[in-house]
DNA sequence: ACAGTAATAGTAATCATTACTATTTAATGT
DNA sequence: ACATTAAATAGTAATGATTACTATTACTGT
């Protein structure tokens, strides 16, 4: 993977803040500095820089994948409310009778939570 | 939510079957039987459905929503290889520092493992 | 500086999903 | 059984996130 300003700039991007964005919110965060940013570009380097494991994908369900900065090992909650997500740092261990299986080897784990926010409660 | 014998043959087929079906899957496997079903009408039912606590939906990555007929607290393996997905009977916990959290309330969790199945792997 | 190749911009295309509307059908009361 | 009413469907059009395509630009090693 090459060095390019627009990678540097969409990873600082993510890193930078806590509300796990996704392609479109990154987009529409650098636009404006950087006229010239292509979304696909965004895309492009979002998925790369996933699997360069730089950041973390989210899938919460809300059809749109957001990108997490923080690679460290912690869950994520959502808010079935306002689709909010905030990040629960207590690391997931994988129970021993999963690592001993022979049918597939687990590489890594995902947990979200899922409920209403304070703001979102009834 | 009233019934209909569209939505009989949807429960039932995702009820049926391990392999955790996306819309599409569910319309291509009943289609041939049922010539006049509508995939507008699967999409509409596996939403109900999921919301009415029938079904679960389970969101892997691969930018399509599958279903679980098995809605028992349960986790999922998902090859990265071939997007497999295999039922893991390990009921998740939630931690008591998150069931006492003021800041939102969960409601349920969500654990996925990913790694490689055994014909997946390298 | 130059060649080679990865990355980008801008746009078009794809694919999953949702929305829309006329028609059908399940549930309810008479 | 029959009429009424509202929910559900079929079929199709539209949407929205993401990917593909292609000519151009810009790193990087020699």
């Amino acid at each position: 993977m090459r060095y390019s300003h627009q990678r540097e700039l969409i990873l600082e991007a993510v890193k930078s803040v806590k509300t796990h964005p996704t392609a479109d919110m990154v987009y529409d965060s650098l636009h404006p500095e950087n006229p010239h940013l292509s979304l696909g570009t965004v895309y492009r380097n979002l998925a790369q820089l996933a699997l360069n494991g730089d950041i973390t994908p989210i899938y919460t369900g809300d059809n749109k994948v957001h990108y997490d900065g923080d690679t460290g090992a912690h869950c994520h909650f959502v808010c079935k409310g306002c689709n909010k997500i905030i990040d629960i740092f207590i690391k997931p261990k994988i129970p021993d009778s999963i690592l001993n299986e022979q049918e597939f080897t687990v590489e890594e784990n995902k947990t979200i939570y899922y409920g209403h926010c304070k703001e979102c409660r009834v």
